[in-house]
DNA sequence: ACAGATCACACAAACGTTTGCCTGATGTTT
DNA sequence: AAACATCAGGCAAACGTTTGTGTGATCTGT
């Protein structure tokens, strides 16, 4: 057995030549000449070298890693965002370094910090819902690190995203249930300091302003999308004066509690109040109670297309990434129906 | 604006001292004067100093961080089994390098290729359902990378793994269905390479000989996970003479085209046929035909579990784990009831 | 006060690869 | 045949860090 670990300038020594022209000789540089060229070639097979990328990544400065962070890999959403990313990332040679802040701003802080200093060459990330200071991720400009951003966006100008247009959900999400012949709807919403959430409200409004209906407040309340503060929200919607017979949940996970919140009240599901939601995710295509409708965010695809723009940024050299454009990817999301009424 | 990198040799040129003397400061070394290690250190968080990982890594022959791979992200098992293992990693100052096989043995290949020449410490693999040949496997020892296998373990001698006991999760499946008055109990087993799948083997005929029955091996049948083999292999067993009135399947998402398969015969669930799985996912809480009972396998725990083996293994030196002994963890399945007959 | 121990630091090599520059040998042009 | 271009490859530095060894200076015990 060849038990020795193969450098280049073991082969180079093998052949008396200069470990340069190994190295050359791997690449194909012209200046080798075809003889030397294919012996090197052929002895790098017979001995089984590989380059030591370790070696290769701090001489390049460039690890062809790229480093994920979200809140929760066990999330249907997620997991499926960054399967689209490791595809993505894995046709192009690049490598997924991952990361859950487990919806913790610390522990996201902390984690960027080690992706930094694994100089990942770029950072996607889905932030944690109560992330509200943004340093840890400007920091990163220092070493060039570009940042894309997906689904859940920062309040931050000046960054790269892609991200699901939330408005045209929610606006799609309403029509459908008017049109179902529901006058109240009411609305579970996310933590406000997310993009998605506000993009919802805007939806909701849109949607009312078209069709000439006046604006209650008190039908949309947020939550912090923990099992009690759904519960809360959803009895007290249920208990409003101007209750509503349908409530448009922020996901599906959070539909899952209000169903239950529901159910607690002794309402009946799709009789005395519907559900609609958001993501699509499996879970509402075997679900007891499936919502009506939920608006598809197309996960797989955000993650895809962050790790197209983060490939992107990395092809362009610095200055050209100077020019401070910026990509703003909007999905269109879509309603799917789950219902044949 | 500070824009420039900081390393070791800048501080220790500020300093007027050697880098070698600034290292050794950064680490409390002894042999360091109380003064200047102070004023290094002092100059250091000043200048913001982030050590250079890759040279780190480089140098010392370790990376910290283990890599992964596993069939499909996306499935709520190996999603919740890679959320373990990376809260153990980062637990323990290590990062995950992920990467997905879509259960093809070729990509599993190429991606312990590049696993490899990562130099990850170690490597975490749930294998692909038609992983055949194992020598990508065997040449990680030439560079001393450690393999643990979990869930999904490969027919080799001498592996680390840490897998759920089948046998007796199957059993336990068996026997609940002997208890609820069922007779003819058929089996959706998965591919026969898997040790899972013969451990169900094994666990189902112990329940018989237990029980002294008689082994009907029509009652048994593979399938290769697809939705059409699922659909086929379903169909065959309703058909037997032998007529089973409840199936186990190979987990909950084999469930779910079972349950397709037997609705399409015009069969009434939990009346003409009953189902058990495996897996409890969530998915078989909120699902419109949950099974009967499922056999919870700890995915969480198990990615934990094979992380601290991993964890284990690198803190010994070569020549210790010389010794060829290996970890065989058997955790024991728990069968969950969905009913309360 | 002197041998030896201890302290505080510097020097330099090493990890494996890439790359700018240099040089000696061919080859080409006129 | 002189001048010049091209070819084939070597040399050495560089990336940032760690660590074994060396070395003056201070300290300890007697």
């Amino acid at each position: 057995m060849d038990n020795k670990i193969i450098t280049i300038k073991e082969i180079a020594s093998r052949l008396n030549i200069s470990p340069s022209t190994v190295s050359r000789a791997l690449h194909d540089h012209k200046s080798i000449g075809l003889r030397t060229r294919t012996n090197v070639q052929k002895l790098a097979k017979e001995l089984n070298y590989e380059p030591n990328q370790t070696a290769i990544f701090f001489q390049q400065r460039k690890t062809f890693t790229i480093g994920v962070i979200l809140p929760e890999l066990s999330e249907a959403f997620f997991s499926s965002a960054i399967s689209g990313i490791e595809d993505c990332a894995s046709k192009n040679k690049y490598t997924v370094l991952m990361g859950q802040s487990h919806d913790d701003a610390e522990r996201e802080k902390q984690l960027v910090e080690t992706m930094k200093s694994h100089r990942v060459d770029g950072l996607i990330v889905s932030i944690a819902k109560n992330t509200a200071t943004y340093e840890h991720f400007e920091a990163l400009s220092k070493y060039d690190i570009p940042v894309v951003f997906f689904d859940r966006i920062p309040n931050m100008a000046n960054i790269h995203y892609v991200a699901c247009n939330m408005a045209s959900g929610t606006t799609q999400a309403f029509n459908f249930l008017r049109k179902l012949g529901h006058k109240s709807i009411g609305m579970i919403n996310g933590p406000m300091n997310l993009l998605a959430s506000k993009e919802r409200v805007e939806g909701y409004r849109n949607a009312l302003t078209k069709a000439r209906l006046k604006y209650d407040p008190s039908l949309i309340m947020s939550c912090d999308l923990s099992t009690e503060s759904i519960y809360r929200v959803t009895e007290k919607l249920l208990s409003l004066k101007n209750k509503p017979t349908a409530i448009i949940a922020f996901n599906d996970y959070v539909l899952l509690d209000a169903v239950q919140a529901a159910k607690n009240l002794k309402l009946k599901i799709n009789k005395d109040i519907s559900f609609v939601s958001y993501a699509n995710l499996p879970i509402s295509n075997y679900s007891a109670y499936p919502p009506l409708a939920s608006v598809e965010q197309f996960s797989y695809q955000q993650g895809q297309k962050a790790m197209e723009i983060m490939l992107d940024l990395l092809s362009k050299n610095k200055t050209e990434n100077e020019n401070h454009t910026f990509y703003k990817i909007i999905l269109e999301p879509q309603l799917v129906i789950h219902t044949d009424l």
